[in-house]
Parts: structure tokens; sequence; C-alpha cells
DNA sequence: CCCATTGGTGGAAACGATTACATGGTTGGG
DNA sequence: CCCAACCATGTAATCGTTTCCACCAATGGG
């Protein structure tokens, strides 16, 4: 039923070929044959099927992206990085979320196959075993976050260990004795570099404190409940993440300890509400838009030299932000807006 | 170079349509042939081509959304809304975002001819005439918060003008007198919604004091330095945003005025960050995931039934949210936290 | 014993574009 | 004046699938 290049050759009184050589812009058209090319195409509004254009030129002009759920603002984030510099690019995105198992990513894997050129994978699902199963031959693919390597394709990571070290040892240098870490899901890669970096960074003689939580805010509360009844009670808190760290920030208020005069607390991401709770959240600070920018590039280069050398792993430096909430930042009244990006709605 | 239906017909010795059934799940394959077929595809890995595929079946299993950003709270939630209700149908999402001008919004829209089976559409440029002019004849498309309506396609908008209504009445009920409207960007149709609420909610005989802004945490800065400084001050400020309440927020203390004792504030669309501020924010909730849900679902029955009635607008309705920032809402501290979602990262 | 039916399989025509190659008219140089 | 080169255009092959139809063997009823 839609139009086809067929039926503006017809009403332009050409053949198909010179519809296509007319619409792609080749040199060799008559412009008399272009003009009446184009009008009878606008005329019919003709729009040239995606798909019947890339099985032929083997080109979709799209990279897929693998994600494990577009939840929160860390995925907003992140979705933004690449979304923009496919933009830039002239390349669309065909986005897949939240596979609960590895089947199911498995399978939109498969189904992303001759609709996409090239595929960024974040995934928890995506070990070693994983992606030599199911990652399409032929198809470019970047890393993201991953534990795995995979020889031929870039990968890049978020330094979590090195960004937990140091503000484990900011915390440290600011006199505190006791530090307590809230950790993250059991299996989850960036939580256990994040615990390493913190076990790192502690000074020689002091006791790791850590407390289990999941990267939510009630797992941040609840840990923070037991942290604020423990004696002798720790004098910092290092969550695994922001959300985390909010909560845990609740329940000390709850339990009528004062932040950061009692208890210090940091968070790591350093997502946009850190700025704005009372006090202002000392956090690390993770480039991940960045991140998404930074992956499709470089997947958009593989996908335009095929054979070129892939680069290794790249990590993405983080850095540490100081706030009020371990006692060291700024004062926290009055607060300036920090310039914000273009406009949401 | 990747391998194809024939590869793998080759390799079982059978021909390629018998492929594709055994493959497809058709009755009619010899269960010892389908078996053969099913091995020889593992082992050669074979994945089809959804860009053959889609050719021929003319269908893409793939929705496309065109959207004006993707930045902020607001669109990653309508992001998550969509692909929450995609996933459920087994449909994928191909994003495209931040298109300058109607121009290269017109470009997107044709770029998913032949890619797609739906388009979700929800961008400054989609008036009434550009829609007409670019949207691919044949294709089902549903309308986000745009001012157009357009016969045919279903419609989903925010009840911007009852949700500042009630906002406005409530500020008037709990005793305020002179109440302040920080407006959005000039010609942004869900500003102008908002602004019609706001004076269809005061009183008779109460003044409108409109201040410009451009829904930015900026604009929101600027015009709380001016509603300081304005002589009768406004005892309350009803932010077209709760971005804009943010930056009023911050102005306000600079200025030595108390919120919610001097001046009363709220806000329009409860992001996250409106529950975590000192005080809290009372705002208007929308319902943005649900809305993109209930945009998705509508666009996915016009695709299986293109002949069935397209339902009218459809309003989705919001929600009052009070905060100790108007004075009426509970105590600010202790705060349990709010349920969270699935979690990110 | 023959013929109609059934059911598995293969051949080939789609789908809608791009593009290598063929064609035929015009031009220009020797 | 003739032939080669050139240029605009048409013809047809191609991409990788699905699906209609033809085919053939086996089966079962008359």
């Amino acid at each position: 039923m839609p139009t086809t290049i067929r039926d503006v050759a017809r009403a332009a009184g050409v053949s198909v070929a010179t519809v296509s050589r007319a619409l792609n812009g080749a040199t060799n058209v008559l412009p008399g044959t272009r003009q009446r090319i184009v009008e009878a195409a606008q005329a019919l509004r003709f729009t040239p099927s995606g798909a019947a254009r890339s099985l032929i030129t083997r080109r979709t002009d799209t990279i897929g992206a693998l994600l494990p759920d577009l939840f929160g603002e860390y995925f907003s984030e992140l979705i933004r990085g690449i979304d923009q510099a496919a933009r830039a690019r002239g390349l669309h995105l065909l986005v897949s979320s939240s596979h609960g198992d590895a089947d199911e990513a498995a399978a939109a894997m498969r189904a992303m196959n001759g609709r996409v050129d090239g595929l960024i994978v974040m995934s928890p699902h995506a070990d070693a075993d994983f992606l030599r199963h199911n990652l399409p031959g032929s198809l470019p693919a970047v890393l993201l976050n991953t534990s795995a390597t995979l020889p031929g394709h870039a990968r890049f990571v978020i330094d979590n260990f090195g960004g937990a070290r140091t503000m484990t040892r900011h915390l440290v240098a600011s006199g505190r004795k006791r530090i307590a870490f809230i950790g993250g899901p059991e299996g989850n890669q960036e939580a256990q570099e994040r615990l390493r970096g913190y076990t790192s960074g502690l000074k020689a003689g002091m006791q790791a404190l850590v407390f289990g939580g999941d990267f939510s805010e009630e797992a941040g509360w609840a840990a923070g409940r037991r942290i604020a009844q423990s004696k002798p009670r720790p004098d910092a808190v290092f969550a695994a993440n922001d959300m985390l760290a909010l909560g845990c920030l609740a329940a000390l208020r709850e339990a009528g300890l004062r932040v950061p005069e009692d208890v210090a607390l940091a968070g790591f991401d350093d997502i946009p509400i850190a700025r704005y709770v009372t006090p202002a959240l000392t956090t690390i600070r993770v480039p991940i838009a960045a991140l998404g920018s930074a992956a499709l590039d470089a997947l958009a280069r593989a996908v335009e030299a095929p054979d070129s050398q892939a680069s290794p792993t790249v990590v993405m430096p983080v850095e540490l932000v100081v706030r009020r909430s371990c006692g060291a930042g700024p004062p926290s009244q009055p607060q300036a807006p920090a310039p914000s990006g273009p406009l949401a709605h």
C-alpha cells in the first residue's frame, strides 16, 4: 500500500534506476529529469523503505544498545550520551533493555541482527561465554562496564576501584577513624570493584566495616539504621552509590544523628539529586554520558573500518566531589544553581 | 559474509523453504528434518536478517519514538514507560531525538519509514501541517503532548490546565493572597496550558503576577530574585515546572526569605528531586511513565488493527502532591524512603 | 487395482530498493 | 566523414527472507 520507488518512476515517466539516482544525488541525471522525479516523489509522499535499502546496501545507519534496565538517572544519562554522539554522526538508536535472564538477552541480541550496524552491550549477562555464543559473528560491538573482555572488541569501564579508593582516602585524611561501607548487589561487578577500592583505601590497622546493600534507597535506609545502632558507632559512611547514601541519610537523621558532625556521609555516581539534598552529598562524579558517547564513537569507528585494531579496555576516570555531607565542603546555603543542560520539555 | 539461510539449507541438505518453515515453527516439517536443520543453524550460528525478513513480512516488530530531547528526568521517565510497554509486547524501540528544526525532524521521520511499524511523536515541530506533510502515509502514529490533533491518530496529553488550576486553588485555599507564577518557554504548548490553569484558579479579584521563565533552573533563580525584591512581595510562588521551582528556592533563600513561612513554593511534574530538597517541594505529579505506556499500547493496537477506530484525545489525570514547601505538608524530617523501582546499575 | 487425497519438500516469485552493465544518441577529433 | 568516447537512461541481477504453488510418494477407500 505505501508508495514505492516504482510508483514514482511511473509518475515521472522514467525507470526506477533513474529515480534512485536522482533521489540519492548521483551527478549523472539531467536537471530536468531530476526535477520531474523530485516533484513526483513529493506529490506521492514517497519515502524509501529502510528495510529494502539496508538489505542491499548492507548499512542500516543504526546502532543497537543492549541495556540492563532503563530505570533511574544512571541510564537516563547513559542513553543521553549515546544518543548525542549518535545524532552527531547521523545514526539511529535501537534500544533493548531489561532482560530478565540470559536467554532473553540472547533473543534480543539476535533480533538486532540485520537491523543494526553495531552493538553496544551493557548487560549483567554479558560474560565472555555468553558473548562468544550469542554475538552474531560479524557484528562490531563494544562492551560497557562488563567484567568480561572479548578479543577484538573495545571495552569501556568506569574506574570504580580508583574512585572508591580516592573517596576512602579522603575520609581517612579528614580524620575519620571508623569508616563503614554499604555495598551493592552480590554479583554486581561494579559493586565489587567499589568494595575493593574501599578496603584498599583504608589506612593500615583500620577495620573494614561492610554492610549489605543492593543500590536501592531502602537498602541504604536499612543499613543506616544498623549503623546508627552499632557500637562503637562508625564516624563515617561510604555508600556504594548515591541512592544508598540517600536512604542512609534518612535513617541516620531518624536516629538523631547529625551529618556531617556525628557521621560523615559519602556516595558514588553524583546523580543530580546529590547536589540538592541537605547536606549536599559528597560523592564521586562518574562521566556516564561521556562513557556513552565514547562507546558510540568507538563503535562507529569500528563500523567504518572493520579491520582496524580495536582499542583495548578504556578506563574512564572519575572525580571526587566534596560537598557538605562529609564536613569538608563549602557552606550549604545559599546555593546557586549549577548550569543545566539544554532543556527538558 | 554473515551466514544466510542458504548456508543452513546446504548444510542440512534441504531447501531454503524447508529451513524457513522449520525455524519458524511450521507444523508440516518432519521431526527428523527439523532437528537436522536446527542443529545446522546452531552450528553455523545462523541469525535471520531482520531487514530481509521485514521486507517480505511487512512487520518490523519495532516502534519508533520521535522525541524533542533526551535530557532530564522527564524523558528518562517517558522512555522507561514506553520501553516497559514495548517489552511486554515483544517490540523494539527505535528512538530519535533532538531535532533542532522542523527539517531535521522531518528527515528523522522519513528515515524511520520501513524500519518501524508505528510512530510515537512528541516534538515541538509536530503541528498539524508538519504531520500532514511528513507522516509517511500509511504509518500508524500516536501524538504525545502536542497541540495539534490529527484525524485518525490517537493523542495523549497531560492535564496541564487542570493540574495548574488545582494547584492555584490549593494555594488560595491555604490563605495565600498574592500568588506569583513563573512561566515556561514562550511557544511551549504545555507551558501555556499551565499558565491558563493558573489564571483560571485565582480567586476573583486576585491579580495575576506572571514572571518569565523557560523551564530551566537558572530562569527560576532569576525569577526568584525579582520576586524577592518586588513590592508588595508575593506570599506564594507557583512555578510552571519543578526545575524552575528549585532555582527559585535558591534565590529566595539567598534573599533571606523563609520557605514556606514567608513565601510558599510549588512546582509541577514531581521529578524525583522534588521529594529530596529541603523543604520538600509541593508539586503536581504527572504520570509520565504511564503516558508513555499508554501511548505505546494504543499504538500497538493500531498496528494490529489498522482499520479500528482511533481513540480520540486521552487526557492523563494529574495529582496534587502536598509537601512542606507550601506550609501545609507533613513535617519535613525524618523522611522515610519512598519505594523505588527495580534497580539501576 | 486404480484414483483421489494427504503431507512433506523443492522451485521460484515476491518484497523494494541499489547498482553493474547494456544501449543508443550525441559529440568531437582525426 | 567516420569512429570512439561519453553521457543519460533503461534492463536486470542482487540482497535474504517468506510463501505460494507444483510435485511426488504414500495412503486409503471404492
